[in-house]
DNA sequence: CCATGTACGACCATTTCAGTCTTGCTTCCG
DNA sequence: CGGAAGCAAGACTGAAATGGTCGTACATGG
């Protein structure tokens, strides 16, 4: 439970992917954009190429990526590394998070009185919106290990 | 996405339910338990009460609920409402939480090679258990307002 | 013009969720 | 004792979300 879709997950690893093509791009030629096609990321994931090709396209949709049709197209980021959030990418993908169904667009409670929970579950929801949004694709390149630190421990306290 | 099932939510409505129950039971003579029937609450709330029976005989099932049946019957909080977070509720009903379908419960992807995303993503379940977990059912009593504050704004970065 | 590639909608199988029904056991109380 | 109140637990069902496929249309570079 809780989880996100295999969906955001692959949206989530091809703009990794990307990240890390425009990285290279940028140390070549000036012709060189990083865009690579669904085909491409579908076969170094081993993703089903059909089903990556409409998740890019939505992300595309979105603003997250640039697309190329035509031969020797595809895709590429939109924007830098650095200023993609995971928020972002999850929210194209998925749709506006909320934790609790009570929570709806409106903010209102379709059981008007008796839910009596969904306040304090807001905070929790816009903790973790808080959370994925400080993580960019950049922070997806590189082996990890030294970068946990500070996302692990007692982060939020509520007081009372 | 990422939200937690209805079951989650009704879980969590109870448990606050019966920690008021207790509350009050607690000014009350002694042979007031604070016990009430899955009936009761689920009237309370509007919910199902069939459903809301099963929720909380898993509850109980995870400890932390006990049950007594008979006449007078009916369900109580196992420890004190301060001690019982919102991860042990809504991991006892949905099960054990995992933002990406990439960690299992032997923490191996079943990607091996390819799947390069969820050593962060790991992080940020981490990140959100650690929340879950500090918010207790002793939170959810008292009508909010003066809570959020530590709840939101920059928790975390992850460094590079 | 044709190979390569994106765009998009319809479709389908499987799983998960939410909820119901049924049956059985336990305890209290008259 | 016996029945009512209450918990325990599994089978079952309908609806929705998920994951994935197919077919077709459009764009573009060589």
């Amino acid at each position: 439970m809780l989880r996100l879709t295999k969906k955001a997950d692959y949206g989530l690893m091809a703009l990794k992917y990307l990240a890390e093509q425009a990285f290279v791009a940028e140390h070549a030629g000036p012709n060189a954009t990083g865009a690579r096609s669904a085909k491409d990321i579908a076969e170094a994931y081993h993703i089903p190429p059909q089903l990556l090709a409409k998740i890019l396209q939505t992300l595309a949709r979105a603003g997250l990526l640039v697309s190329h049709a035509g031969t020797n197209g595809g895709y590429a980021l939109a924007r830098s590394a650095a200023n993609i959030s995971a928020f972002e990418v999850i929210r194209a993908i998925d749709g506006p998070l909320f934790i609790t169904s009570c929570i709806t667009i409106h903010g209102t409670c379709d059981l008007a009185g008796h839910c009596t929970i969904k306040e304090p579950l807001r905070k929790v929801n816009d903790s973790i919106t808080d959370l994925l949004a400080g993580i960019k694709i950049a922070d997806l390149i590189e082996p990890t290990d030294h970068l946990p630190a500070a996302m692990a421990g007692g982060l939020v306290s509520i007081e009372r």
